[in-house]
DNA sequence: CTATGTTTACCTATCGATAGATAGGTAAAC
DNA sequence: GTTTACCTATCTATCGATAGGTAAACATAG
């Protein structure tokens, strides 16, 4: 079995940073929700840029995973759709948390250069899952302009989570989704 | 005359907290920043929550005196929205920076109070003036959903902001906003 | 099976840097 | 004489990081 100690660290670290960012995560506090000192989280990340480097990659593996899931269990693209603006709503729903990457974009400037490869994955995989399942909805075969619609579509996404964020308040993110689709952003 | 240093400490934390965020303000590198001495920040503003109110009040302040403007001498409401997503595109041609109080929607959850109540006032102000806006371009009178349309192009601007902050590179956010017309969210 | 060496996974203790904040002094302006 | 607008000096708390120690797990040779 992997680490058990490391796999604590990494979730509880992406709770920390999903809630406070990336310079609101600290070791000592880390340490202290998982039970260890802080010295011992640098035995499994040598410095913060690993840990931080190591959340966003595993949190990009992880969506691609879902994504991916989402896409082969589902038949229609407009409820795959619906799955995918749901992930991001999970997340306010879990303590009025944001996307970690989302919340890593906004830090980018002080990011590591390994975290910041990671983050870009993140936007990367997304905008490539939405182009496939966009494409699947569209006979045009202008797959340039899907990519834009894609990533406008991630883009949104994010910045319905951010805004909903500062109010606390759930149906705010599911109202502004809702007017995504009824503006036609969002097709479905 | 208004204080000098007041205003000089307000110009140069509003450019820090557009690229570093509320928690990576520092009344150290401020002070060496503005050329005095961090102690004398606190004569200005007592607390590091007053400071980040008072940004935040000045930043809505000069956002709603600078879109009534537009909507003042612009008798294009199309125009007028072009001049809005304007506004957010100088911040990132500004050293890739974000909106002030879009930083801080992030790292809501360790705003002070005070800090947090003029967050959410740029937020109104923005929506409400969409709002207004909207409304001379359309006559079916629903104004509850103008203002759910509002919502959406604020959010999803603020969106498009991070997602291009986190490229480094305004050509994505202007591709962004553009796939927003194109789609229809925002008019014109 | 036992003895020995190595690796793993922590620990204590501490480092220098930095955080916001405060006390108290000073010199000029009013 | 009081207020304004700074200053020096310092406080406590916290930051990421490092050095060095320890005890258990494991590997290997006799």
């Amino acid at each position: 079995m992997k680490s058990d100690t490391r796999e604590a660290i990494m979730a509880v670290a992406r709770k920390t940073v999903q809630a406070h960012g990336y310079n609101g995560l600290s070791f000592r506090e880390l340490a202290k929700e998982v039970g260890i000192k802080s010295a011992s989280i640098h035995y499994h990340f040598p410095t913060k840029g690993d840990l931080g480097a190591a959340l966003a990659r595993r949190y990009w593996e992880e969506a691609k995973a879902a994504f991916d899931g989402f896409w082969a269990e589902t038949p229609e693209p407009s409820l795959c759709l619906r799955k995918y603006t749901d992930v991001f709503r999970q997340a306010l729903e879990n303590g009025n948390r944001m996307c970690l990457c989302g919340f890593m974009a906004a830090e980018f400037d002080d990011l590591p250069d390994a975290v910041k490869v990671e983050v870009q994955a993140f936007a990367d995989i997304n905008v490539a899952w939405l182009a496939k399942v966009l494409s699947s909805m569209d006979t045009s075969g202008d797959s340039a302009m899907l990519r834009e619609r894609a990533l406008a579509i991630y883009a949104a996404i994010g910045g319905a989570q951010l805004t909903a964020r500062s109010r606390a308040d759930i149906s705010v993110y599911d109202r502004i989704v809702e007017s995504y689709r009824v503006a036609g952003l969002i097709p479905g």
